[in-house]
DNA sequence: CCACTTACTTGCCGCCCGGCTAGTTCGTAC
DNA sequence: GTACGAACTAGCCGGGCGGCAAGTAAGTGG
């Protein structure tokens, strides 16, 4: 019985570690964040933080790892798809869904850009944004550079809607769905060529 | 004769500061720029700095306050238009214009929002987006949350085409005027009542 | 020529950061 | 009941940071 029992006199300070940084970082953002700090919500020292990670980047880079795997995930299962419009709009909306599970996390993305742009992490964070906007392109490679745009902005209405201004009302949920709406429509204008109503 | 010529031996070491702070505090981040670096940069020591600022987040707050200016006067002559679409869109192009100007600190603050959320100068800034967004709202304040999100949308495409994801490929005024079409688009749309042809 | 100001430099300070080592407690295995 | 490793604590360290006081060369006005 017992199991292993491998980890932990109180349990789960691993993961606890994990939490409290990624509210921390997420609050103040990652350089204004000491390690002091985090051990101090934690009720431990700082020598302890030391023992579950070689380095306070190490703590960040295991909290994108973790996410890291179901975007991995999201765009294997994009590949192996027909590349249709369905599929595109069905991408669109698993991205959202995995936006929202992780919405700390890429929020902290998108507000510490400069720090994270410098991580190896980073590097391949951008990585799969390219290889998402990518599968979101119209089936033609030679469209124009607005229908490209058009879908790049799809996928980041995401983003924005969720995260930028994130004062601006209500509850993520709501806006995460109007988010998703806008970026459907502004893929499907892509696709078809934009039939724009007014005149410029 | 010679004016009052107060201000500078070598002419115009403040706005050389103001320039060397925002290149390095866009390229490596706030925190991590330290005013030793500028200094060096400019082949000052870091004291001189301190005779035309009182702190680091002066230099800061000193770019944004320079920005903010042209920002305000953009607010200042939508408000005294009539609120038809053309206006609006006139708005958006203008924004578009603004933020091309100052490129180099909108980049910083969207990579920065951690840092920059903290000053008293972010916060006017939220402020500024917010009634811009405002201005933009649709002539009945009760449209749906998504047309509403529509509009937001329109804005921050401009801020996701020009800046995030900055290696997509090509020339920033090309991405620009991608970007602009695109909230053009956006815009007219919401105020259409969105008339998509895909079925969802 | 002297008083005064501008635009710096020199040199230091205290703080707090991330990192680290050496010791300690405790649950479990045998 | 003791050996052992996992999970810590105590406490220190060097370094780099922002900030500042004091001194000074160069320019300007009268």
């Amino acid at each position: 019985m017992h199991v292993v029992s491998t980890q932990s006199r109180r349990g789960d300070t691993r993961q606890r570690i994990q939490d409290v940084a990624l509210e921390l970082f997420g609050e103040r953002g990652y350089e204004k964040t000491s390690l002091r700090e985090i051990a101090e919500h934690l009720q431990v020292t700082k020598a302890a933080l030391y023992y579950h990670f070689k380095t306070k980047e190490d703590i960040l880079i295991s909290l994108f790892q973790d996410l890291g795997r179901p975007l991995d995930e999201l765009i294997a299962w994009a590949e192996e798809q027909p590349r249709t419009l369905e599929m595109k709009k069905e991408l669109v909306r698993r991205y959202s869904k995995a936006l929202s599970g992780a919405a700390p996390l890429f929020r902290f993305m998108q507000e510490n850009q400069a720090t994270v742009r410098e991580l190896t992490v980073g590097e391949s964070f951008k990585e799969r944004m390219l290889k998402l906007t990518d599968l979101l392109r119209l089936p033609e490679g030679e469209a124009g550079l607005t229908d490209q745009m058009r879908a790049f902005t799809a996928l980041f209405a995401l983003h924005a809607g969720m995260f930028a201004l994130n004062h601006v009302e209500g509850d993520l949920e709501d806006k995460r769905q109007a988010a998703l709406e806008v970026a459907l429509d502004l893929l499907t204008q892509a696709h078809a060529g934009h039939p724009v109503n007014g005149t410029h």
